[in-house]
DNA sequence: TACATCATGAACAGCCTGTTCCGTAACGTA
DNA sequence: TACGTTACGGAACAGGCTGTTCATGATGTA
């Protein structure tokens, strides 16, 4: 990739984390990404048709950050199944650190919705039924959504208590889980 | 109230939620709401300052209804707690049904979060820790939040599934975090 | 170096916003 | 019913944002 389009796109990012914190996703134009990110206009519009479009893209960034490295779950159906979903998670929420501030920005304003939408999406494919406790008489996509939606709910928490490791975390988690 | 305000604050929502439904949240304009509700601009601008608030609005209209007749949690401090709160959110699930086209309208779009939010908040104030069942060595605040976002969360499942009554679902959370 | 690709900035039409003003209509009350 | 009050309607306005186009200059790559 052309580096001057890294260049642009890592100022677009950078610009419209900033004002995510200072005003929300909706006081913030287009203008005034374009303003802060000391680029043109005609330039943000070759790289991004719309605010969504850029909040989607920086979305779609942070994930294929997170979820990278991540196991497909055909390759490992062994009895190890879920002391490996375990590491896994783990892993993730390692990834996700690093992203902190960016995911705390978008987290905070209205936008907090489309970035668990797309997180509980990847999640799906690594719940695994097999893996998982399911109580009687409970219909399993709603067990697999409680599991989804709790470890997303988990993150959430989870960035507004810096005081915490990954592995303290996940056995918050984990403990609620198995209760 | 003058009956000329609730038709048009009517209206408004009406339109409102038709157009959540087919064009979204950030799609759907002011201009639209007023052509659609067929009112004067200068009129909805005398009853919500902006689109936000107009969101706002509709979301305290639905929980104020779905909250009513809510008993203060310091009235009941005796042994059958635990039932309480089974009875109060099956009652609250029986209001929320009464409420589930617009809700279904407000989930769907990018609002989530902030139906969720307001949602969340009043939610707290009906989980008392005496009530719940507390792992060893987790912090407290975040097992509130997930027994409330669990909550949450099986009301936008039960959006999606018609097919379930309130005290069909309200089992299902009992027996998932129960469980 | 030569070519392809990208960034720039101005300029434009179109739309939405938020406000003001005033005439008209509906309301609640005595 | 008559009256004062309140809400509605609709036009008009300035200002800002949007999304696109185009010619020019800068940068990266082979």
């Amino acid at each position: 990739m052309d580096r001057r389009q890294i260049k642009t796109r890592k100022s677009v990012f950078r610009a419209f984390t900033e004002l995510l914190d200072e005003k929300g996703y909706s006081a913030t134009t287009i203008q005034d990404i374009i303003d802060r990110a000391d680029i043109g206009r005609s330039t943000f519009y070759s790289h991004f048709e719309t605010k969504e479009d850029l909040l989607k893209a920086m979305c779609e960034d942070i994930f294929n950050h997170a979820f990278s490295g991540q196991h497909k779950k055909e390759e490992h159906h062994d009895f190890s199944d879920r002391d490996s979903l375990e590491d896994e998670l783990t892993h993730l929420l390692y990834h996700l650190n690093e992203s902190r501030s960016a995911i705390r920005s978008i987290l905070s304003s209205e936008t907090g919705s489309v970035f668990m939408s797309y997180f509980k999406e990847r999640l799906m494919e690594m719940f695994d039924k097999d893996k998982m406790v399911f109580p009687k008489d409970v219909p399993e996509d709603y067990v697999i959504d409680q599991y989804v939606s709790g470890f997303t709910e988990t993150v959430r928490w989870w960035m507004d208590h810096d005081e915490y490791s990954p592995e303290q975390v996940m056995d918050f988690y984990w403990k609620m889980q198995k209760r």
